[in-house]
DNA sequence: GTAGGACCTCAAGGTAACTTGAGGTCAAGT
DNA sequence: ACTTGACCTCAAGTTACCTTGAGGTCCTAC
């Protein structure tokens, strides 16, 4: 059997069949389509349904990983190299996601209880250290041009 | 002016009126009213305000945040004590985020490309099934979890 | 004492990422 | 051939976190 079911990939990636039908309608994911009409996936999408999920843990959203996607070769069966390349260009994210947490740790609780939090210029509200100029609201955590959730 | 207008607590805090009434909706906030009905706030909604942001920020729900902001002391204004003992108390969580980050970062360039990305018990596919249940927010900053059932 | 910006409420809209349900079809085992 | 579980589409619902708009009131500076 090298082609799956929905319900088999499903299964293979632990991600509900309905998800992977939103996948398809959001162009993260693509499959062949039986006479009936049914989907079948390659094995390969196992692998790609895998890295959206990864993806999203690493807080990315559907758009941002549907970009990344974009840039696996088309009309071939992505290899390893193509994965390894496309996760590697997490890292420096990764790097900047694990330092601004690091440094919220380290000053969290010097500085919360302190004035400093109702001050615009706090080193916590504002890591470049451009206090309050022309800003709106505390994005220490976020690389410019992203928000908070749901903002 | 030792108390605030609505509009300027948002101006302080750099979070939108229309949100700030949308907290107090949720609890999270509280605001005396003038006799015509309009908010109020001391001087420590700043504070308390500016720590809903951070620890959205975090990751963290309103519905968490909101616990937390129950164990102020009720009646007086919040010390500096008490800001730090509920600071302090993020301090594993942070811990454990951090952790599992850089455990992300370590092994996803080695992980992704091979074969165990298709498995459900890949060491990063382990997805804390009640995040991806409860709607969206950054997963990746959920503490490990157990693993998926079965695998 | 009045102009008008700041404020009020309530309902509805918006986004992300899905899930659920209704009503119907496909395909594999016997 | 038949049964039955897996599959299909499409619309609507869900949760979190707000924003927008309509219609109206407050309050402060001139």
């Amino acid at each position: 059997m090298t082609e799956l079911a929905i319900g088999a990939l499903s299964a293979r990636t632990g991600v509900a069949a309905s998800a992977l039908r939103f996948y398809e309608d959001e162009g993260l994911l693509h499959a062949r389509r039986t006479a009936g009409g049914q989907r079948r996936y390659p094995r390969a999408a196992i692998r790609r349904v895998s890295f959206i999920r990864v993806a999203q843990q690493v807080g990315l959203s559907l758009e941002e990983i549907r970009t990344a996607l974009g840039t696996l070769p088309e009309g071939r069966t992505p290899t390893e190299a193509d994965w390894r390349r496309l996760s590697a260009s997490w890292r420096p994210m990764l790097d900047a996601r694990i330092d601004a947490l690091e440094r919220l740790r380290d000053r969290l609780d010097g500085c919360i209880g302190c004035g400093c939090l109702s001050l615009r210029s706090c080193a916590l509200l504002n890591p470049d250290d451009r206090a309050g100029a022309a800003g709106s609201g505390p994005r220490y955590l976020l690389p410019d041009g992203e928000r908070p959730p749901g903002a």
